[in-house]
RNA sequence: GCGUCGGUGGUAGAGUGGUCAAUUACACCUGACUGUAAAUCAGGCGCCUUCGGGCUACGCAGGUUCAAAUCCUGCCCGGCGCA
């Protein structure tokens, strides 16, 4: 892999660049679509390429499970395994360690914080049940599918991606949850950067020729300290590019990247982790992270949210049962140039499996294109100006 | 005509004297969703309310009872059986 960057945004951390892949070539900043288990939800390869999206992640942690990785690489790598002709990352499975672990059975914690903040007290922090458990060797969990034990290391992280075949693959990291104490998130950042140089040494033996790129990922919650020290040390080490993952305050999370990339190496691109909603982008950009990948516009597409230029709409809502006019008029999808939004409600409420497929096709569009937009303005210089009129109108209420 | 079973909220369908404004499901209304445990989840769903409560409701009309969706009588409507 190699990275170039092609033009700064004047007075931010902000840059337009080329990443280099095996498989093709991503003009950042780019999003990246989500396919977890190598199959991006509801989507034809065809389809997510004639979308706009330039490259494809899919996830360590559900593909070890279902079919196996060992079957992935007997199939040619998820990418061939999948039919996407294009570049590709996987995760490494540090994101479950969260989700099924700290996060396992609360509705409420997510990644992205609401308001205050949500860190409890020390006294009150209690174990809940989980699927997930931590040691310094790694995480025992247990399958959500069928119950049974496993254990991720490092190490067992870089040969289940190097058996998925993505073009770049990430270290195997602690994404903490914003419930936990300062102390801990301290303790896990220490271990994250222990498991950074195994990941490191492991990937190195497996990856001779130096096919896949590796990306550290630098965490530390929401406190400076923690995120500039992560950004210290894991940018000193010999990685490919960087990964900037964890929970933020939806406030803060543009200062946090922020903290960060004014640390870590500058030739080297830096992905944000899981985030990506429409305003979210911006920061992200300005910050100067080079790609993004977030589940939310296929996620929220299957669940009939979907985004226009005027924020976003709920197809389920009564209001958009006789309501003959395209989701987002000034739109140039496929789903806004031939389909009323009179008829994604109805797929909706017939709960007809087209209705995800549309409506994904939107969403995902709506924000690759959007991405790609803002890579222009800043080639343009009048990313400014961009910014500004369509962050007015998106979030006008 | 006789007999019999049944008529419950938008629908289906529980409930068979008080704890029933009525289980549940679906439908409907609204909200959430940020490295996908997610085509998922949460709340609401008779009318009014100063949120204490008040009012009207289980085919219709009467009646029994302190108390009825629940018991009795008549009527109306539907299924089935016999003529």
């Amino acid at each position: 892999m190699q990275f170039s960057i092609n033009k700064t945004l004047p007075g931010t951390l902000g840059r337009t660049g080329t990443i280099t892949t095996p498989h093709g070539t991503i003009e950042t900043p780019a999003f990246v679509v989500v396919g977890t288990k190598a199959t991006v939800k509801a989507l034809t390869p065809e389809q997510v390429r004639s979308l706009g999206a330039q490259v494809v992640l899919a996830n360590t942690y559900h593909l070890y499970l279902q079919p196996g990785d060992e079957l992935v690489k007997q199939a040619g790598g998820f990418a061939k395994f999948m039919n996407w002709n294009g570049p590709t990352m996987t995760d490494s499975g540090g994101f479950q360690v969260f989700s099924l672990g700290e996060a396992f059975g609360k509705g409420g914690v997510s990644k992205v914080a609401k308001g205050e903040s949500v860190i409890v007290p020390e006294s009150e922090h209690t174990a809940h049940a989980k699927l997930a458990s931590i040691s310094e060797e790694g995480v025992e969990f247990s399958s959500h599918i069928d119950g049974s034990k496993h254990f991720f290391t490092p190490e067992r992280s870089m040969e289940i991606q190097w058996n998925l075949g993505a073009d770049i693959i990430f270290a195997f990291d602690e994404c903490t949850s914003p419930t936990v104490p300062e102390s801990y998130q301290r303790e896990a950042l220490d271990r994250t950067y222990r498991w950074a140089q195994r990941s490191i040494t492991a990937h190195e033996k497996l990856d001779t020729e130096n096919k896949q790129a590796l990306f550290g990922v630098v965490q530390g919650g929401q406190v400076k300290e923690l995120r500039e020290h992560a950004a210290r040390t894991i940018g000193a080490l010999n990685f490919d590019g960087f990964g900037i993952g964890g929970s933020f305050t939806k406030e803060d999370m543009y200062t946090a990247v922020g903290w960060v990339n004014a640390i870590l190496p500058p030739e080297k691109p830096r992905h944000l982790l899981g985030i990506g909603e429409p305003e979210d982008l911006f920061g992200g950009v300005e910050n100067g992270c080079d790609t993004f990948d977030c589940v939310a516009p296929t996620r929220m597409a299957r669940n009939g949210t979907l985004y226009t230029k005027d924020g976003k709409i709920n197809m389920l809502n009564a209001k958009f049962v006789n309501d003959f006019s395209p989701v987002d008029s000034t739109c140039q999808c496929y789903i806004c140039m031939n389909y009323t939004r009179a008829y994604l409600a109805h797929l909706f409420r017939a709960n007809e499996m087209l209705a995800g497929t549309l409506a994904s096709i939107h969403n995902l569009h709506f924000i690759v294109s959007l991405v790609d937009t803002i890579r222009a303005s800043i080639y343009d210089d009048t990313y400014c100006a961009f910014k500004e009129s369509f962050l007015t109108r998106f979030l006008k209420k």
